[in-house]
DNA sequence: TCCATGATTGACTAATCACTCCACAAATGT
DNA sequence: ACATTTGTGGAGTGATTAGTCAATCATGGA
């Protein structure tokens, strides 16, 4: 019934199969199930939609990371939480997640609104608060998170190019976590 | 005088800075300096250009990532070689980092020519080799792969937006391989 | 000198695509 | 009941662009 939402499942589905290029909004409107000039009541340009699209899946994986954390956590939990959540969301969200890589490495990137920029502020600051208590290695918070983000990427690029059974995963999730705390303490 | 580099070169350029979309053949042919026809001449469509830059940067890298390496070089000292130079090549070469990762995640991966794929093959048998040798971690070896190459993405980005004077550089990238290190043994 | 081969040119084209426009429908307010 | 806003449709348009082509130019061998 919600067009618009049906609009932008469209356009992510094609946009990660053919690319931004690849997709002319016609096909997007086709695929939609609405009429050419819709799209364009809903989305002023093409790029309006392709950032939009960014934007909605940054805030469905903001919520989806941060929905479990305490204020009473330790940091160890938080960052066990965060990392965990993550990388759940990256496997049962592939298509999302190749969107937003394919989307980071275009040019579009210049075109993320500034209020979305402060999104991994709680986890910066996360880890300045572990390096005040001394539980994380003094080290420039940016490069911490640098070497996790980019771990999280390799840890799940790992899992959904392999296939292996549940059990295998959760260990190897519950693993790499302690690999990646082992690291940064 | 070579018309096809400097189409090549032209093409990077502003793939780089204006996406695969955003860069008209015609904006290449100019840029290189070289007709219209020209271009056509040398490449049958633009997707084949797009793919030869991609190849060519591979084959660059492949080299320079290589050429230090010494048959009866030990496990760890291999991997340090391998490791300090791709992350140098990473430094050095920006352009050509971002023009992969933009490659890498378009639908233009599918077109790779089947003969490059195997190219990584040299890193992951040394990989098995130390698991044979008992001083890398018994896992599978495409695992460690990952963990490894995205470890060194991550620091690369690190280098690579903040700026630091070059002995921080050095001392970080030493410290960050001593770190993947431990991670992997 | 003459020919052959391949490089080079740039005007041209057929197709595509983002976006507009306007007519009409549905909802919402008064 | 009427007026106003909001949503929806889809044909149409102007600009853009990948790729073509026929003509020229450069090189070198016979």
């Amino acid at each position: 019934m919600d067009k618009q939402k049906d609009i932008l499942n469209a356009a992510l589905k094609l946009f990660t199969e053919f690319g931004f290029h690849g997709t002319p909004t016609s096909k997007i409107a086709q695929e939609a199930g609405v009429a050419n000039g819709t799209l364009f009541h809903y989305f002023k340009t093409k790029d309006e939609l392709i950032v939009a699209i960014y934007v909605e899946i940054k805030k469905q994986l903001g919520f989806c990371v941060s929905k479990d954390i305490q204020p009473d956590d330790s940091i160890k939990e938080t960052a066990h939480k965060y990392y965990i959540a993550a990388l759940h969301w990256g496997i049962d969200n592939e298509m999302e997640l190749r969107y937003v890589q394919q989307f980071l490495s275009s040019p579009y990137v210049s075109m993320i609104p500034k209020e979305l920029v402060e999104q991994s502020l709680a986890i910066i600051n996360m880890i300045k608060e572990g390096i005040k208590q001394k539980v994380i290695k003094v080290t420039p918070a940016e490069y911490t998170m640098s070497i996790i983000s980019s771990h999280l990427y390799g840890v799940n690029q790992y899992i959904n190019t392999q296939q292996m059974s549940t059990a295998k995963q959760k260990q190897l999730i519950n693993e790499s976590f302690e690999l990646v705390w082992k690291m940064i303490t």
